[in-house]
DNA sequence: GTGTATATCTCGGGG
DNA sequence: CCCCGAGGTATACAC
């Protein structure tokens, strides 16, 4: 990674136009190629950047980096500050844990969760337009499409509403319901949940994955 | 701006858990307190962070970084490889242009791109359940609602429904019609839109920002 | 590669 | 202050 501190102005030109004025900010040019310009503050975005792959090219102090469609982004360096190299090494990467695929591992394992004697058929059921997060068996029988969200909004229900409208057409599944399960549903997409028919189930994250390890905490009272 | 080169673990506790393995990696610390750590690569997303506002405490070589929700960053420094300090001074900010506001400002000023006849009646109509983009008369004295989009997808057009279910209610605007416009419109955004009655067009967003600026071009052949 | 859905999204605007 | 929508979204994953 190399680490440029300079007094510079930057220009993009891609899918919009950007322009910088001369300040001090830090270029990063990191191994795969990629490059951003941070100032110092607003978040970890940087102002400006390119995303690997590009091509490097270097003129009277102006580097003009150029990406895979053909945007460019132009760093003009008045005055040097700092420079310097460092070799990182690989990194060994990130270890996640509570997103929504986790949430997804719990309901499936513990579909009781959504309701009384729930069952699960599959989860990731496809549809020719994407996948049904679960689909179950409800308690009467009926078939239960699950999707499920870390925060309920609005384009969820709809998305579930189009997975529903599939459903509906097959015949070995009718009748089928639908369930909008997530940690906290906004109140308006309760409403629509509801308006179309589709039941919104608000799930206690914690309380499922120590459900799911309730064995052990009987170990340790 | 401070920065700092070190081996180091990291361990993240907020709306999910992460941790980092030990590695050399950057720690970029803002004036205004948000704490970025990258690794060589991956685009210019870091790969933990701490936005501001934030409380700092160190002990034995251990960083804990606390955010105003209670979230924590603890940086474990095994070995630090080098560590600056610089003054960066305020940043002037960023210019934009060509982004859906704009796209939008040249539909309003010039609606026969969206149809022949088609006049403004307003940008930005309230309804209930937010702000139509354009509302305009079409030739034939019918309303037209436009949702606009830099890129139309199937939400896009969910919205535009959304409206659409409003404004038919209302006896002073119906009939009413629906026009999806974007620069560029996915095939199943295009199907999902004419399902429901509504016209995708697609604009050119160059030609249209040209025809605005026809009269100079007149002098600068 | 395209398409689809997520994100500790970030960021800005309006009520 | 939160809610909502856009983003040069980036990123992962299925087809």
């Amino acid at each position: 990674m190399r680490l440029v501190i300079a007094r510079c102005t930057v220009d993009y030109q891609g899918r919009l136009t950007a322009h910088l004025p001369s300040a001090v900010r830090l270029v990063m040019i990191k191994a795969d190629g990629c490059v951003a310009v941070h100032a110092d503050g607003g978040a970890y975005k940087p102002l400006n950047w390119m995303n690997a792959p590009n091509t490097f090219h270097e003129a009277d102090g102006v580097w003009t980096v150029t990406g895979s469609k053909g945007e460019t982004l132009q760093i003009a360096l008045e005055e040097v500050v700092d420079d310097l190299d460092v070799d990182m090494g690989q990194d060994p990467g990130l270890y996640k844990d509570g997103v929504e695929a986790h949430l997804q591992q719990l309901l499936a394992g513990d579909p009781a969760a959504l309701g009384q004697g729930m069952r699960l058929m599959r989860a990731e059921h496809p549809t020719d337009i994407g996948p049904v997060d679960l689909l179950c068996r409800a308690e009467d029988g009926a078939t239960v499409a699950v999707e499920i969200k870390r925060r309920g909004e609005i384009p969820g229900v709809e998305q579930l509403g189009r997975y529903l409208e599939r459903l509906e057409r097959d015949p070995l599944l009718v009748p089928v319901r639908g369930v909008f399960a997530a940690q906290e549903i906004k109140p308006q997409a309760k409403v629509l949940a509801r308006e179309r028919g589709i039941e919104p189930v608000e799930v206690d994250y914690d309380a499922l994955a120590g459900r799911e390890t309730g064995e052990l905490r009987l170990f340790d009272p």
